[in-house]
RNA sequence: GCGGGUAUAGCUUAAUGGUAAAGCCCUAGCCUUCCAAGCUAGUUAUGCGAGUUCGAUUCUCGCUACCCGCUCCA
């Protein structure tokens, strides 16, 4: 196991090379950067956009049960009420400035006492001193005087020098006062709480030139609401029948109170998610089968079984919608964290909706004559957080022993061909040599409609390779004398194939070139 | 949100209360017959804003961003 120092170096030096070849950009950099937001530059952008294709393929275009939609990011303010985003997830919260416990501000207990106020504390043999209000409550019938422990306590911490006991602290008193019925202070140890602060996790703008009430909507905090609300239409539109799917792939928005790890936690992120509509009976069966399913799509494009943890979220744990959860997880350098969240969320979604807009979402299921919401089995991924394991898991730095026995360090992105930016280098083996700038340029036009390729005549042939496997381009083609026929070789009309991972050289025709290749990047 | 740390060129690192240095990278040219060769030339930096000072990249303060630990994550 690597320890915390190495796993820390990794994950800078992939930020580092993310940057120095144009994988991802801080937001706003010019301007001192965007707290959460990140910018694709063209490779990262060719990354994702390989991912999300390939998704859709497996998820929409390949099934016969699944169908795609996208919907709008600014949403209806109703929307998010009658899924209780507005309102039910925006609890005010509360520190304790004593021991930094978070808790809810509406879950405080009212108590009666005396609060003691003090407005600072100072050591006099140090010549230090602190100006921080703090107040300490203490609860009727005990002495006043039993405040000073804690409050020497809370200003202690704020000491430099440690080695002083808080016992000599001189503690400046500011007032007494009864209170009743406050919750302004932490039951358990009796010390001040910070005001009580809204998480509101949604962007909120408003919708026409005029701003009142009505005009409020919110910056979607997940792409799932509206597939729901759009339930209905497709349904109708689509000639599906249960059990079946609705995919969809697109931005989402939350406000995190703290964005963190690169890209990890960003405050705007791109989501891939399928509501899969079921009867109730086959929703934890086929939850089940959803988590098999997106293990494998993990496999697939290069992320290996066991760099993934499933977590089966306990009771408690879980969204108050979903009665099953599993996280899919992966080992990232900062640790194990989700990347997808498998979710039977039942029938709550489709519910709400019914009963907020006064329209029923039903289903007539037309053989057993019955009339039934469905459930849904929802599999979530993070489409950000999946590019950065690609990223991670691709990160390699090789030792290798050059002819003149000197080691150096190869660093080469092991993406999965089928992810790789670039599938194909492309170069004449001397720049010099019109013939073969020629001929090169040639082969490129050849498999320019095929893949993307990058043509690269610069410097030796050598770095030029080593470039290709920084951005982990799986393949590149060298155009040589031999090609050109020179000197009678049999290797005319042939070009090198030069393997990323291997370094192995293999010689191909030209007239097989993209059949060899395609063959080995989809 | 709390605490700690960091901020000099695209990257990695120097130096200084008084002209900011180097290597790598990058660009152009020469050369080069398959794994970061060589030569020549060139672009690019003290995060932002105040204060102290004759003068601040350097000292002080504030802000921002990033990293680490907590916290949070419908």
């Amino acid at each position: 196991m690597a320890s915390d120092s190495d796993r820390n170096e990794r994950m800078e030096k992939i930020v580092s090379l993310c940057k120095r070849r144009g994988f991802i950009f801080q937001s706003a950099e010019m301007y001192g950067g965007m707290n959460g937001c990140w910018d694709y530059g063209p490779l990262g952008t060719e990354l994702k956009r390989n991912l999300k294709d390939y998704w859709w393929k497996k998820t929409v275009t390949e099934r016969e049960d699944i169908v795609g939609m996208d919907g709008s990011i600014l949403t209806h303010q109703d929307v998010l009420k009658a899924s209780g985003h507005v309102g039910g997830f925006s609890d005010p919260m509360s520190d304790c400035l004593l021991s930094r416990a978070r808790l809810r501000a509406d879950q405080v207990p009212e108590q009666s006492g005396v609060a003691v106020w003090y407005s600072g504390a100072k050591h006099e043999a140090t010549d230090w001193s602190v100006n921080t209000e703090f107040a300490v409550l203490v609860p009727e019938g005990k002495d006043p005087d039993s405040a000073k422990k804690t409050a020497r306590q809370f200003y202690g911490e704020r000491m430099p020098d440690k080695k002083i006991s808080p016992k000599e602290l001189e503690l400046i008193e500011e007032k007494r006062e009864e209170l009743e019925s406050t919750t302004r202070f932490n039951p358990a140890n009796g010390s001040l709480l910070t005001e009580p602060r809204e998480f509101n996790l949604m962007f909120q703008t408003s919708v026409g030139a005029s701003s009142d009430e009505g005009s409020v909507a919110y910056l979607r905090p997940e792409t799932a609401q509206s597939i729901f609300v759009q339930f209905k239409n497709i349904l109708e539109t689509s000639r599906q029948k249960l059990p079946f799917g609705i995919a969809q792939i697109g931005k989402a928005f939350r406000n995190e109170i703290n964005p963190r790890n690169f890209t990890f936690r960003s405050r705007e992120f791109e989501q891939m998610e399928t509501e899969f509509f079921c009867r109730g009976e086959d929703g934890l069966r086929l939850t089940d089968e959803w988590l098999e399913k997106r293990l494998n799509f993990y496999g697939e494009i290069g992320i290996p079984r066991e760099k993934l943890h499933v977590l089966d979220v306990p009771d408690g744990e879980r969204a108050h919608y979903s009665s099953k959860t599993y996280d899919i997880e992966y080992d990232f350098p900062f640790g194990i964290q989700e990347l997808e969240g498998v979710a039977y969320r039942t029938d709550y979604d489709l519910k709400k909706h019914g009963e907020a807009s006064g329209k029923p979402i039903e289903y007539f299921d037309e053989q057993t004559k019955e009339k039934l919401i469905p459930h849904v089995v929802e599999p979530s991924a993070g489409c950000d957080r999946t590019v950065l394991a690609l990223i991670c898991e691709a990160f390699d730095e090789e030792t290798i022993t050059n002819e003149k026995g000197k080691e150096e360090t190869r660093t080469v992105m092991r993406f999965d061909p089928k992810m790789a930016p670039v599938k194909c280098g492309i170069f004449p083996l001397l720049k010099n040599k019109p013939e073969l700038v020629n001929k090169a340029r040639e082969v490129k036009e050849l498999l320019l409609p095929f893949m993307n390729v990058f043509y690269d005549e610069a410097g030796a042939v050598g770095r030029r390779y080593r470039r290709q496997d920084e951005i982990g381009t799986p393949f590149c083609v060298t155009i040589d004398f031999d090609t050109l026929g020179e000197d009678g070789s049999d290797l005319e009309g042939t070009v090198t194939v030069r393997e990323r991972d291997s370094m192995k050289q293999e010689r191909v025709p030209i007239a097989e070139l993209s059949t060899y290749l395609l063959q080995r990047i989809v």
